[in-house]
This record gives structure tokens, C-alpha cells and sequence, in this order.
DNA sequence: GGATCATATGTGCATACAATCATATAGTCA
DNA sequence: TGACTATATGATTGTATGCACATATGATCC
């Protein structure tokens, strides 16, 4: 896993974390609260095991964090910052015309 | 170049335009005002071919627009959220501890 | 301990990507 | 027109990515 890990920036491994179709999905997901992974993956669709390796690539950037309980793991958007990042991307794409 | 054209979501190709080491070492060098792209690639130590086809993934992505000038092209960022938005993943890393 | 649920990881495959070299296009000027 | 400069594009190569299937790990409960 090149994309998230072992960047010299970090900004690289979080923008290319979220320049993806299923990991924007997941985080529009989590923006109302954590969330398990048996709750993520049936929402957006995908296998679990795919799922899962998007949430420990987003973890590994630093976009979300987690939570153990029990056999659950919650996982949760880790700051603000990060929807603010996806909300100017969409203001990008809409005042250059896309 | 599927990356930057053809996609449902503008956001994927505005965050995975972003999410390239040659890339952003592009938008930094233009961030002092529009640059040719014969100023561009030696300033960043890629090939002109090379240059090339990344500032017209950024601009095909709405990042960067550009102007004609004789045989010369000058590239330059498309609006300051481009910017911004690489503060903003900034921001993130070092929230985040990274 | 055994069964079951939740999550992570190994492996393989098809595709996408970045980079390079070579070539094409287009503008300028003698 | 021809030489020269500036930029874009075709073809190729090595590598990264996303996904699926199968399997492993770990927790819970009987």
C-alpha cells in the first residue's frame, strides 16, 4: 500500500485517499457518526474485505479513526477538516464549470 | 486518461488530480502567477512530454486554465481555492499527527 | 472447546497510471 | 521555404491500484 504510506508529503496520501469513488462513499457515509464496518459495507455496496482495506488506507492518511467494541469496530471521520476538504473540492468543481 | 475525464463525481478528478508528487510540485511552482510550460519542467526536473500531459489532466480536471501566447503556453492556477485546498490538506496531516 | 459473527489479510487478475523516447503539430523568423 | 522553438501526442514499459474470492484472526456466547 504505496498510496497512503512511506509519502514524504502527507498532503499526497490523504488527497489520493479521497480521489476515489468508494472512499468518497464511505466518508459520506460517516458523516452523520462512526459507524462499524458491518454497517459501511452493505451501505455502499461493496465486499467487506474491500471495504475494509479502504477504511485502513483512509486510517493509515489519518482521515479517520477507530473504535473497538467488542467484535465492532466503529470508524469515524477524524476531523472536520476532512468533509470542509471534500465541500471545497465541490465548490472547485462547480465554479470551474464541472 | 480516465483519471480526470468521464467521471460521475467532478470531486474524484479535482482530488486525484491533487494527489500526485508532480502535480503539486506543479501548482507550488505556479502558485507565484501563470508560468509556460518551457519554464515549467525544468524548474520541476521532468520532461516536457511528461509536463505536458500532467497540466492537461489539471486543466481537463478545472485546476489550472490557460492562455496562448505566439508558440508559447502559459499555465496558471484556476481559481485560489485550488490553493486552498492544499493548505487545507496541510492542515489535515498536522492535525492528524503526520 | 465449538459455533458464530466481525474484521483483516493473502493471492491473483484486470486495469490504470506515470514516466520515457520518439514523433507530430504549430508558431516565429530569416 | 526552411530552420528553430514550443507544445502535444503515440507507443511502450514498469508499477500501482481496485476488486474478488478464499482464508485467517479475534471476540462472543453456548
Amino acid at each position: 500500500m504505496i498510496l497512503a504510506m512511506n509519502r514524504l508529503d502527507p498532503r499526497i496520501a490523504i488527497l489520493s485517499a479521497l480521489g476515489q469513488e468508494t472512499r468518497i462513499a464511505i466518508l459520506e457515509f460517516l458523516r452523520d457518526g462512526e459507524r462499524c464496518v458491518c454497517e459501511i459495507f452493505p451501505a455502499i455496496g461493496h465486499e467487506q474485505s474491500n471495504v475494509s482495506r479502504h477504511l485502513n488506507l483512509m486510517l493509515a492518511a489519518g482521515l479517520l479513526i477507530r473504535r473497538k467494541e467488542g467484535p465492532k469496530i466503529f470508524y469515524a471521520v477524524s476531523t472536520p477538516e476532512v468533509l470542509e476538504l471534500l465541500q471545497l473540492a465541490g465548490s472547485i468543481a462547480r465554479s470551474t464549470g464541472r
